[in-house]
DNA sequence: GACAGAAAGATTGTCAACAGTTAGCGTCCC
DNA sequence: GGGACGCTAACTGTTGACAATCTTTCTGTC
């Protein structure tokens, strides 16, 4: 087994710290102090800040000099900032998925939609956030792209963040996305039709920008991921 | 002077290494050794740890966990897997730019333009491709999409090291550009036509592509940055 | 009570040392 | 000659300590 790469500390805090983020247990705004981590952790200072370094990077903190590391406090234009660069690689996305996928792995695709759809049908909605999510990284993955994907996975860590976090301030953003948005997606990809998929990709983030503008002026219900 | 922001000691090293890759005098795939660096810089490991994760970061560099960071071997592959990604955001900032930017501002993007044309009709293809660059920051700038910029940037820094890595190995890619390919998008964006300015940023990256495919046939001349 | 300055405490940045892992080299065997 | 094995030097990962910086608390003055 000694071959096989096992983790290093800082990744095994950084994945925790991450979840613990993402699953509102250390909210926004709170101070990420390297002494009380590494008491909490067992582990000496080092690890800790190559984790903490870790979420800063993916977005998830923000790093201050000389003055500690803090969980982000992201607004709904964050959510805005965010969505207007999913959109424009995701468009991309689906079209190189489209030239470069196998039948197989569009297979893959469409499981991920089964997931989705079954997980906004049930009660925890942040499972179906991570459903969601799980579903746009299917066809940026199938893009071949690798930087694309990086790009999508800082994003999609800032979008989970992003959601959890204005769904916890204003009620009214939360709503369930139709069924259709990504089923009209994962349909233009299996039917290898490039401007069809690139016209769903759009469409999702249309519907998901009205809620949002319709969130400001009130109304209730839970964004798309 | 005590309340302004001086650089931690891994920035200057950061900064540092960054140029000699970028200058090409660290060649893609040496090896990045935490201990000679030290001595070299007379500080600790820590800082060139630090220093290090962020060149990996902006991918100039990658870190394989305990064998060391090399400097990153990028092919053609590479750059048009970047280029991807540059066209999919500067479609966006160019349309965001016209919308956000003062008319003062777009004065500094036309600054911007003026150097790139002086520099490709000068002897310093590096130069051109740093001034290049620049003008594709300004209008990725005035987007006001702060995240936008930050993959923008660590696309522009790979973009510079894949030049001039892919130069070195193959001169049939070093071409200058048409002076219209820069104007084009700079016009339209000082006219505040959104369509104009997203053809103009598509012509830009078609022309690159094809240049790029046309070096794999042979040819003699420089990519656009 | 409000404000300013000093002191104390807490934290971050850096350093040097120790522990664990890998790469390179030499030797042996087929 | 090629491959396997063992050893050692060099390197990376981690730890604990010291120095520098920031934040909080305390004290004095108005």
């Amino acid at each position: 087994m000694a071959t096989i790469d096992h983790k290093q500390l800082w990744q095994a805090v950084a994945d925790q710290l991450r979840d613990e983020i993402l699953e509102g247990r250390l909210p926004a705004g709170s101070r990420l102090v390297e002494t009380e981590l590494a008491d909490r952790f067992g582990v000496s200072r080092g690890p800790i800040r190559d984790a903490l370094t870790e979420l800063a990077r993916t977005g998830l903190a923000v790093d201050l000099p000389r003055r500690g590391t803090f969980v982000s406090s992201l607004t709904e234009a964050d959510l805005n900032e965010v969505y207007v660069i999913r959109r424009a690689i995701e468009e991309v996305a689906v079209r190189l998925a489209i030239s470069h996928a196998t039948d197989e792995e569009l297979t893959d695709l469409r499981a991920a939609l089964e997931v989705v759809e079954d997980a906004y049908r049930g009660p925890d909605l942040a499972a179906a956030w991570d459903a969601d999510m799980e579903f746009h990284r299917s066809y940026c993955r199938l893009s071949g792209n690798g930087r694309l994907l990086a790009v999508f996975e800082q994003l999609a860590s800032q979008t989970v963040l992003l959601m959890r976090t204005a769904v916890a301030t204003r009620s009214s953003l939360a709503w369930i996305p139709p069924v259709e948005v990504h089923r009209h997606i994962a349909d233009a990809i299996g039917a290898r039709d490039p401007q069809r998929a690139t016209d769903a990709v759009a469409a999702h983030y249309r519907y998901t920008e009205e809620r949002l503008s319709a969130a400001d002026r009130g109304g209730d219900s839970v964004p798309a991921a």
